[in-house]
DNA sequence: TTGTAGGCGTTATCAG
DNA sequence: CTGATAACGCCTACAA
């Protein structure tokens, strides 16, 4: 059923029915009833390819994701992609997702070049970010989950350093002077600015800090650079380590368990990012949890301003709490 | 830049562009090229939005993830994702993701109502399966990833069935005949066929099976019910437990871990799925490893063959693998 | 082999 | 307040 079908049963023309549908322009309160009524009855839904052509949009967002392997952000991407469906819902917008493998940017390339979607999201930013360069060129509408350098890109974030501060001062206020940092890539600007966080705290704190404590790059696959380490800090009397993500928190514990360290009592654990993967583990593992949900929401509203001409600005959220358990007791 | 340009500027008819891109229609290869060439020089790609106009499509595909949270499906679901957008990539469809939340249909309805897919691929199956209905009497083309009883569905599946028969029928060949299974939610069809295969191997090994040793609908949101359980299994003498997913058998080995019950000196594990969160796990589990982005690639290719009104039958695929470790020696 | 003209379903412009 | 009519960019009979 087409517009022009209802318009011939009604007997009136298309115009007052597209009328009548949007709301807008001139249109008598009756006939703008006795329209929606048969749509109703009739559950006719327009064509949103037809609109598109009229408009010039696909009302479809892309949202890139990181296709490579990564346990930890798995259940951030179902959070966030919630959120963002929520908004984009009742918008009358869908989610056009293309993951990123091998750090190709083809399929994004594809995607906007063809005018599938009227904006992008971009899920993470990386300290290069071809996708956000190639994405700047290009022109459309975007915006990018995480904090960047380049002051040009609409950044929405969860404020990682503050969370990331927060938590390191709580242990150090609770007289763990001698922590270490287990981080992950250094490729991405998160990664960095919970760096400086955990840097930040100690500044405050009037506490020193060893920077040869700090860990970054850190890889999971098997457990051996992880003993390492940990092998290391033990030799140094580290009081605690604090672990950029919860794969790399459930790789200590198991180290730990394995060599006989006792959690709390011979080392504490804090974990900058709280995910399922801690949820059965003990002792239960301190750490921040962040409202993605909330991330992915802001994140679409942001870019859907965008696409309507706005001017959103960054958002930098609270969205975070800090989880106290049995780890840092 | 539209198709018209291109004519006006090469002094031919918009005809002549379009069939020189289809590739469709008699045109002369000369003609051709020099199209061609300048669409490449100057870099002109068609519109997605009116050619899915003209010819009634929109070349995107939706899937359907469960939006309740499970992490043992997570690492599926990127893999499975890659295995389809390599296939619809090439073929210039792309994919709409529409997470279910709340078990509403509310979202799936919208995307097909408004015409902005082609064709929807569902990543599960359910017993009562109401998005299937849904799909079926809207009429749009549609493939499920699972198993179904209604023969009317296409299907596309891994083989559960024969993989859990085959995994349980190693374990009762190394004289293991005292295993109990540990299933998920009973409501899904997945859950079904593996507790028959289950079944199935105890059948062919002439061994009996007692109901009481197998448990569906387990929880693991707090790991309180695998304890309750774990007691009544040791008391019976259980030889091993099989788990119907990884996280179930985390949960096992981290409870066996907590009451001192020596893997596999006291008791066997198998997990009927292999993902990332058994990695770093002591001992290593044995567990059947999928290949899900086959099951992608499969899902998709039969997707889009419906689509162009093809009649691609159901997949069975022999896409596994099983993997023999360290707690099951 | 190429071109003309009409259609896909909607929105937008401009008269009535 | 309402209705023709022309876009939107591409495809495709049909005609040349």
């Amino acid at each position: 059923m087409t517009i022009d079908d209802i318009a011939l049963a009604l007997g009136v023309s298309k115009t007052t029915v597209s009328r009548a549908i949007s709301g807008k322009g001139r249109i008598s309160a009756g006939t703008t009833e006795r329209v929606l009524d048969y749509i109703n009855e009739h559950n006719y839904k327009p064509n949103a390819v037809a609109r598109g052509l009229a408009k010039n949009r696909t009302f479809n967002i892309g949202v890139v994701w990181p296709g490579d392997y990564e346990a930890v952000d798995l259940p951030f991407f179902k959070r966030c992609m919630i959120g963002m469906s929520q908004v984009t819902a009742v918008r009358g917008y869908d989610i056009l997702v293309s993951l990123m493998v091998d750090n190709s940017i083809d399929n994004l390339r594809r995607i906007v070049e063809d005018h599938k979607v009227d904006g992008v999201i971009l899920t993470r930013t990386l300290i290069h970010d071809e996708p956000a360069r190639f994405l700047k060129e290009s022109g459309i509408p975007f915006v990018v989950i995480g904090s960047s350098d380049d002051p040009e890109l609409v950044q929405v974030d969860s404020d990682n350093f503050d969370a990331c501060e927060e938590l390191t001062s709580i242990l150090l206020g609770k007289g763990y002077r001698n922590l270490a940092l287990l981080g992950g890539g250094s490729n991405h600007v998160i990664s960095r600015t919970r760096r400086q966080g955990f840097e930040s705290a100690f500044h405050k704190a009037g506490v020193d800090l060893d920077p040869s404590r700090i860990y970054m790059d850190v890889s999971v696959r098997g457990s051996l650079e992880v003993e390492n380490i940990l092998e290391e800090l033990l030799q140094q009397h580290v009081d605690g380590v604090v672990c950029m993500d919860d794969l790399l928190a459930a790789t200590v514990i198991s180290v730990c368990r394995k060599r006989g360290i006792r959690i709390p009592q011979d080392l504490r654990i804090a974990s900058f990012y709280n995910s399922s993967i801690l949820d059965n583990t003990v002792p239960a593992v301190t750490s921040i949890l962040f409202n993605d949900g909330m991330l992915g929401q802001t994140a679409a509203k942001t870019l859907l301003k965008l696409i309507e001409g706005e001017n959103p600005g960054n958002q930098m959220l609270k969205n975070y709490q800090i989880i106290l358990r049995e780890s840092t007791t």
